[in-house]
DNA sequence: AAAGAACTAGACTGTCCAGTACTGTACTGT
DNA sequence: ACAGTACAGTACTGGACAGTCTAGTTCTTT
């Protein structure tokens, strides 16, 4: 049994040998997976970056792909609960303001290399890992719309919004947000990723339409 | 220089012998390349299902990477014309019915395991071939909303619709209609692309918001 | 201190695969 | 009919790589 945080220093540092060897392969392994995939990645390389050898490497992962299953999934749900986090209260006077912040918000924390290329890895896995693609689709998408739609229930409740089915008006406000910047960014690569003030705009824009369609 | 259609029989069939095996080849590898990605393809899996030689493939492309550039692009292309083909005129009597049935022909022609694949395929080799990305952007996405454009312009020109800039009204279109169901047959496989009645209730349901947004 | 577990380093196996070489055969244009 | 070219078949080269093995070292726990 490790004992936690026995001495002064950071945690990492004094955890055991053990779990600091497990947690710099999962590191070196994300980069590398991120940026060649899943069958352009070696584990020599793997082992090599994480500084450590190749044995121990097998000893905490049983194999490439569960080590893959395991990175991804667990970048999958960090990413998930990062872009949910805290969301501020809403103000009734003003819909517009507080909808443009809600959506600048993730727009500025999705449209990030990290988070464009899993998704670009996971997409391309789908005929070989079609359960990461599954959770990715759950704990991303599905997961913004479903709070969204809880949110928007809420503004209906105080006649804000006017909308037969939640779920459709969330869908709509995501991806009228989302897609114009979020398509590009998957496409063009990282450098397509639009600065904060084009995000602003697509906030703006997105907002208008929404309200227009779903505001008193 | 070969003579085309000397006798009776398809094209194809009495087409130089040159030209056939190079067209097998085409069709192959376009199937193994969109099952199992750029690097999980083999050559000699292309020239056994293409009933060719492996010389055979590299007389007719210098290389795996080549061969996979052709394809992809071509493919994509192809992919493009299909999709904006023809238009049929506007009734300004109706437009929402006329938008629903744009939308619908979009959704259900690109709503294709194809096609989602061929997409699955570029979107993971980003990294590897920035440039097919770029392609598909062009050809697909922004060249239909480019048309979309054009086609708003008219009818704001005819007081049946209202806007500053076409390309955001467009976008906002475009993605109101395809995001959802583009989303979930992305990374849910082809097994989620909706059928035809689901499509149609996108169709309706984006046309209506874009409507309330964008319609006089 | 001592035993046991985890680790390093690197060699090794088996397999896969892009691309080439070679020999003989089938087609194509003159 | 006669080159010249494309082709089939198959063996081969060279390199990459997942996963294993071994022998010796370092850490951890009792």
């Amino acid at each position: 049994m490790p004992k936690a945080e026995t001495n002064s220093g950071t945690a990492i540092e004094t955890a055991p040998r053990s779990a600091r060897k497990r947690q710099a392969i999962l590191e070196a392994a994300t980069e590398i997976f991120l940026i060649n995939g899943y069958l352009g990645t070696n584990m020599d390389e793997i082992a090599g970056r994480s500084a450590v050898s190749k044995q121990t490497v097998y000893k905490h992962f049983s194999s490439k792909e569960a080590l893959f299953i395991e990175i991804v999934s667990s970048l999958t749900d960090r990413t998930g609960d990062r872009v949910h986090g805290d969301a501020p209260p809403v103000d009734p006077e003003n819909l517009a303001a507080y909808l443009e912040e809600y959506a600048f918000r993730q727009l500025y924390i999705v449209l990030n290399p990290r988070i464009m290329q899993l998704r670009r890895l996971v997409i391309g896995e789908v005929p070989r890992f079609p359960e990461l693609a599954r959770v990715l689709y759950e704990r991303g998408p599905l997961r913004a719309i479903g709070i969204l739609a809880n949110l928007f229930e809420s503004l209906k409740a105080q006649g804000l919004l006017r909308f037969d089915d939640s779920m459709v008006a969330a869908s709509h406000f995501n991806w009228l947000v989302m897609s114009t910047p979020l398509n590009q960014a998957m496409l063009l690569g990282d450098d397509a990723i639009p600065d904060s003030e084009a995000l602003r705009n697509e906030a703006r824009d997105g907002v208008r339409v929404f309200l227009a369609a779903y505001g008193r």
